[in-house]
DNA sequence: ACCACACGTGAGCATCTATTGACACGTGTT
DNA sequence: AACACGTGTCAATAGATGCTCACGTGTGGT
């Protein structure tokens, strides 16, 4: 019944600090522990340190080095892509018939809730 | 940056037995409170409805009550979409190209973890 | 009315986890 | 070598959350 390996993927997801740090790298790509920290900004570089283990550990981004700096920057291919396909799973088995690919447009919907 | 609601559906996704119960749910359609609990059986009953609740209050299932019981199902236009496109966006920001129909060859990778 | 069944809820415990400040380590600079 | 900078790590604290038991409510059956 599990997908593939979410379970990693969503303990690492159920963080807002961490969704947050992964919108920030899926946008600028690659950045360093202190840039990110300056876009976070609700915590100090030494929680987004520790989060960016979990991240690591998990295998939501990548780390490499350079000179005195780490760069972080998003595992594609990594447990986000697990994560994305247990939902997706998930989705496909509830309606056969669901299309995918209109989920792009739901981005600008917002959201009703609790309906 | 937030991509719609995903925080209330990564909250709730972040639990096991809840992404287990929305499993369960995703195959089997719509079941009653009994029903899931003796499918998660890792936990009691009481603790399932607890997590039928925070599933309800999250957007990402429904309750239809029928007689004494109460059939719960996914709602697959609900949060779980959300999380869904959430990934899907963060996803496409890093890699252009992505083919994210490929993700659903990925379900039988199993994975690679911690790298 | 009475009893069984299906659930939800609240209190109490046990655990986990996020956050932070202090400190250690490696790299680049002068 | 001495020093500044960028980070990771550790220990302690505070807050959040899951699990269960006992109990209350609503529905069906006899």
């Amino acid at each position: 019944m599990e997908t593939s390996n979410e379970n990693a993927a969503f303990d690492a997801l159920s963080d807002r600090v961490r969704r947050r740090i992964l919108a920030v790298l899926g946008e600028h790509g690659e950045l360093s522990v202190n840039e990110i920290a300056a876009q976070v900004s609700s915590v100090g570089r030494t929680t987004v340190s520790t989060h960016l283990r979990v991240l690591r550990i998990s295998g939501l981004v990548r780390e490499r080095r350079e000179g005195r700096n780490r760069l972080y920057s998003l595992d594609t291919e990594g447990a986000v892509r697990d994560a994305f396909v247990y939902l997706q799973t998930i989705l496909h088995r509830a309606v056969d018939d669901i299309d995918v690919s209109t989920a792009e447009g739901a981005t600008r919907e917002g959201g009703r809730r609790t309906g």
